[in-house]
DNA sequence: CTGAAAGCGCTTACAG
DNA sequence: CTGAAAGCGCTTACAG
């Protein structure tokens, strides 16, 4: 075990350099050397050290995705986000298709994030960098910038400044859902699962409020519910409305998970999804097709996210022109009985 | 961007052996060049190639992890797995936590698998491999037995023949499901979700058969609904049900998924959930607990089967005697109202 | 078309 | 406690 280059070309009769060249398919070597060499490779079961072509290469091929949270206990959430695993799924298989690696990277820690941060962008491992999910005033995205990596941020960042995005149009995606709500004849939609420290739930919350405006709707802001955390359960922040005597005929939900909470709170309360009460969400997780009532939702398209990404990601490791990019994956209305 | 080693040792006045063993915390430094050499890092920026220290320490403190199905279509799916995504957390946050990096890999084109393999196995680029989920006789686990290198399987294989692997004991799982039903007063319980090429699978059928046999209900190949993949639809296996006339008074399926699809056709039928037929599930999703009726399922803590396969391959990868190990996670009956 | 040599950026016996 | 030297396994001008 452990056959190197040198070995094959020893057994050869070649130089190391002429293994190399079959080896990277360079086209100046006959014919006749070619198959002896990879006829040798062949025997002797032969393959290349990846560590060591990268080192003579200073390139890798090899992609950092960087999930982060605050804790282990969020981190464990993030990844029960059913976009989360999507993405994933769509990175992974579109760096494969690139011929590309994919080097999973969870932070957690507050403090040894920016060292881990730093070695996995500056540390020869990667050549690019993608981190999901941005929050509002993001340090990780700041020192990404500063460290001049190729690297494409999932989720819109708070500022914009020149960071590559990829996103959904979580404004137009939620004033969509609050204009279907306000046409079904709904005058007092409440938004549940709001929470001012992610990008995503800020921008829901704004594309929810000019929907309302636009149709000379109040906004009431006891009508917006949540919390510090996107992970909030819609369950008890339907519980707090209940407890807090607040009329409502309509619930734009944070996403799929919040909505399903939501639904059997209001339930419980003796209410009815959708008669006397609509309910939407967002993600069209494959159970809100077999929810009683099935649920209206947003189809996000989050495998296509994590694949925009990953292309975007490729684009600017190899232009090494950089212009800036924001790539929005387009989603669409599920109608199903819940309004 | 880019100083090396070298950079430090000169403006430093040492040689780079010094600057090495000031990064690697050898003891043998005294404190004051420690402190000297220290300081012109900071000022620099400077991060260590890590790349060159693998190839020179042949070792890369990184654990490979690999997804596979047969499509791309089929990979979709398996990202869409809750388990798929819990497990990838729970092998992040361990990997980082013993400062381990983690190389995730799909594979999807039958014929470059192994390939793909044999470069992230013995490539250079993995310390050693984990890989999800063993399939009936699968080749990938033939060929990481035949490289000899330190891996783990998530998901129990078909052989078992000295190869690591982690998972939960579907057998009983499903064990204890189908006797919780029994114990309900059902006799004519259904498996919903069956696929006989996965062995996550057949534990389950086999599971249920045990319990039934035990309580000396006859068993019905009638009543074992499925089909080739283990991604099939709860909803449509209940159609074919009730074409053909089936009676039953239980279910267990699958998983969660496939039990949310069920019951919606069993109540579209004119059944009600639990008063006329009970349902089980597996894997305890978020929703389960919102879903109307709330779903009685079973916890598998997939977070800690990820969690696990990592100390078990960290524990290979460091002690060089290849003893085989298994690893059951345990899993707990969640009790609600579908039953 | 092929080879000798230098280099990628580290680590680690060995010697002092 | 520190340095000079060799080595990890590749690649790539340069020369012929």
């Amino acid at each position: 075990m452990g056959v190197t280059l040198d070995d094959i070309a020893k057994k050869a009769n070649v130089s190391p350099s002429t293994v190399s060249r079959v080896i990277t398919n360079n086209p100046s070597i006959s014919e006749s050397t070619r198959k002896k060499v990879l006829k040798i490779m062949k025997e002797l079961d032969y393959q290349p050290n990846m560590v060591a072509r990268s080192l003579a290469n200073k390139s890798t091929r090899t992609i950092g995705i960087v999930v982060s949270a605050k804790t282990v206990g969020a981190l464990h959430k993030v990844f029960q986000f059913p976009s989360t695993s999507e993405i994933l799924g769509g990175l992974s298989v579109t760096a494969y298709k690139n011929k590309y690696n994919v080097l999973l990277t969870s932070l957690n820690l507050q403090d040894d994030d920016i060292a881990k941060i730093r070695e996995l962008a500056t540390g020869g491992v990667t050549d690019g960098i993608i981190y999901c999910y941005s929050r509002v005033e993001d340090p990780i995205i700041t020192e990404l910038t500063r460290l001049k990596v190729p690297f494409v941020v999932i989720g819109k960042p708070t500022g914009e400044n020149g960071v590559n995005w990829v996103d959904n149009d979580n404004f137009l995606a939620s004033y969509q859902m609050t204009e279907l709500l306000i046409k079904k004849g709904r005058k007092k939609i409440a938004f549940v699962g709001a929470s001012p420290n992610f990008v995503i739930s800020v921008d829901k919350v704004e594309g929810y409020k000019k929907a309302l405006s636009d149709y000379s709707l109040p906004i009431d802001e006891t009508l917006i519910i949540g919390g510090k955390f996107i992970t909030g359960n819609g369950y008890e922040f339907m519980e707090e409305v209940f407890q807090q005597g607040i009329e409502f005929d309509g619930v734009v939900a944070q996403n799929d998970q919040v909505a399903f909470g939501a639904i059997k709170r209001i339930e419980e309360s003796g209410f009815k999804v959708p008669d006397d009460i609509s309910v939407v969400g967002f993600n069209n997780v494959p159970v809100s097709e077999f929810y009683v009532p099935p649920l209206t939702t947003m189809e996000m398209n989050s495998f296509q996210v994590g694949e925009k990404a990953c292309e975007l990601l490729l684009s600017c490791i190899n232009n090494k022109d950089s212009s800036f990019a924001r790539t929005i994956v387009s989603s669409e209305i599920i109608i199903r009985d819940s309004i």
